[in-house]
DNA sequence: TGCGTAGCGGAACGACGCTCCGTATTGTTG
DNA sequence: CAACAATACGGAGCGTCGTTCCGCTACGCA
């Protein structure tokens, strides 16, 4: 039972980082050797799996966060770093962009995740970025994480598009103070 | 002949702008009375399709593009009344945001008219806006399209994601110096 | 030894984009 | 005006998804 459950996300691991994280749920199963229907047991929908499998990435980067703020020279700093650690994240697992298309895709779990970790972790990094006075510009924590997530998704190692470049650019719009 | 494209272009646009971007083919086909063998002769893709009923607003757009320039109060404001109307026009369409992700989905031919019209009224507006001195920042017309689309296109009404603040958020970026 | 139950595999379902082929509808000839 | 191409058409069918469902296996306890 349990011992099934890990070969399953053994597998699911490796499925998504060789086929990517679209590979189909039938590869996943093929893959622990099992059937669909005690993957769909364990796992009720493919969203879940995803969960399980990037669950402990998703805490670092959140754990990381207090601790850039305090390791930086500046919360800003703290800020843009860690940005680039999610951006990174997001990166690396291309077609993860799904995340944020809502109600789509049967995401939601995942989308879910990263609400109740990331969302915290980033609100107070742009907090203290604004209350040093580093940031004036006028956005949501949630704003900008969807934002650089949208950014960032669908990057498909194209090498026109250079992806730190454009989080940057994102980034430094924040110094300023908001346009009409 | 003709008669029947037309009818599966009315029937695209009035089924697209109320069930979706992604509504099925099937569902234009039968709002066109037509049956799919005609549909796909006339449009051999669901992205030629598209294309089809989108091509008269990207021309639209495309042409806006050197009118703001001269229209405008300097090269930047015409910049930024551009994107506003690019984005406009992806907000609109929710789902469109399938034309930046590749190769996938089969959306070549969209992906492709976009960067025939639009890429280069863009690189105009850019390269007027940096020599004028209002961008210092090291972007390529490619990067800022694609990134002005993924931050908008998937959009789906969410009262907590401001578009246009967002997209100003980038806007503002372009004004400083590359960071490192 | 028998039986109840929990865990399992994989066929099957519905939705999708797209293809294919038998049929209707033209339009051109003798 | 009739016979016959050539063309246009409709919709069933295919392969691929995610997901569901059901018959079967294998184990625990009497």
């Amino acid at each position: 039972m349990a011992r099934n459950e890990q070969s399953i996300l053994d597998a699911a691991s490796r499925v998504f980082s060789t086929s990517g994280v679209d590979a189909p749920v039938r590869e996943v199963a093929d893959a622990a050797g099992v059937g669909m229907g005690t993957l769909y047991r364990h796992f009720p929908t493919r969203s879940d799996l995803m969960v399980a499998v990037y669950r402990h990435q998703i805490d670092e980067c959140a754990d990381a966060g207090p601790q850039l703020l305090e390791s930086s020279a500046s919360p800003f700093v703290a800020l843009q770093e860690w940005v680039h650690k999610y951006a990174d994240f997001l990166t690396t697992k291309h077609g993860l962009g799904n995340v944020w298309q809502g109600d789509a895709a049967g995401l939601s779990a995942l989308h879910q995740l990263f609400l109740d970790r990331l969302l915290p972790v980033l609100a107070e990094l742009l907090e203290a970025a604004r209350t040093s006075g580093e940031v004036a510009a006028d956005v949501t924590p949630y704003e900008l994480l969807r934002a650089v997530g949208d950014l960032v998704a669908w990057n498909v190692n194209d090498p026109n598009y250079d992806v730190l470049r454009i989080v940057n650019l994102l980034l430094a719009g924040l110094r300023q103070p908001p346009t009409t």
